[in-house]
DNA sequence: TCATCCAAGGTTATAACATAACATACTCAG
DNA sequence: CTGAGTATGTTATGTTATAACCTTGGATGA
């Protein structure tokens, strides 16, 4: 599924802009607040901000979060290699983790596979009360 | 999680308005749509429509579809009983099929929980070809 | 009875998220 | 150079969701 593996590229301008916006936030930004950010750096339109999004969401180097309508950047933890990619949200902090493995990524396969279905993206996003919270 | 345990409920006008256009639909539908369609029963605004999708999704009755912005009616296979619910959505014909499955949710909650996370509520979106369109 | 509470409903306005359409510029292989 | 393909800029608009405020109707119990 999506990953990182087309990371080293050379980002346009607005790419690079909207990238280092999600690298410097904590959390998930909403398309408009990253055109908010990035005003001063001459953006005005949230176009400039979602095709960049959509190029960088291509690239494996961001992800969207459905149940949010925001972006976070790529930072699967290191040693995982590609396979599906899920976030885990906490509903008191905020804070958006993401997860892989390649284990329930099979099962994911397996599970939709048992009804004739061929799984080839998939969006798993899990709300509850991180480590910290509890 | 979320499942069809409340379902003996007497809806509301609305509610069963609502509820009624789902059950009717042959895939999702937008809040918008559902409005669309229930004008001619004296509907008028959105407010109307969201209230009631809160009420049918809160009684397990009806499913948000993240990805989608979309709702469907929870209608999971005979048999299975309560767990997570996940979704097989054809990126080609569009049709949409819930399914659940007890080992899959304790999958999740265990590579959840191996990152000290409680998981109390999940969306699992799966996009790919359905058995129909392959 | 009627006071009070509370869930549901109605309405207008507006916020938040996303794309259409069209014109211009950059860039790189042939 | 040239032209195909990609990126950009800009305006306008479409789509999804909620805020704020007020009214209705039914249950409860003093």
């Amino acid at each position: 599924m999506e990953h990182c593996t087309h990371t080293p590229f050379n980002l346009t301008k607005n790419q690079s802009l909207v990238m280092s916006a999600l690298s410097r936030a904590s959390g998930p930004l909403s398309a408009y607040t990253i055109l908010d950010q990035l005003r001063s750096e001459g953006l005005r339109a949230p176009l400039q901000v979602y095709r960049a999004l959509d190029k960088l969401v291509e690239y494996g180097m961001v992800h969207r979060l459905e149940s949010m309508n925001a972006f976070v950047p790529c930072r699967h933890p290191d040693g995982e290699s590609e396979s599906m990619v899920a976030f885990t949200i906490c509903e008191s902090c905020g804070e958006v983790t993401e997860i892989s493995n390649n284990g329930f990524d099979r099962q994911l396969h397996k599970l939709a596979g048992g009804a004739g279905f061929n799984v080839k993206k998939s969006t798993v996003e899990l709300f509850g009360e991180c480590s910290s919270c509890a």
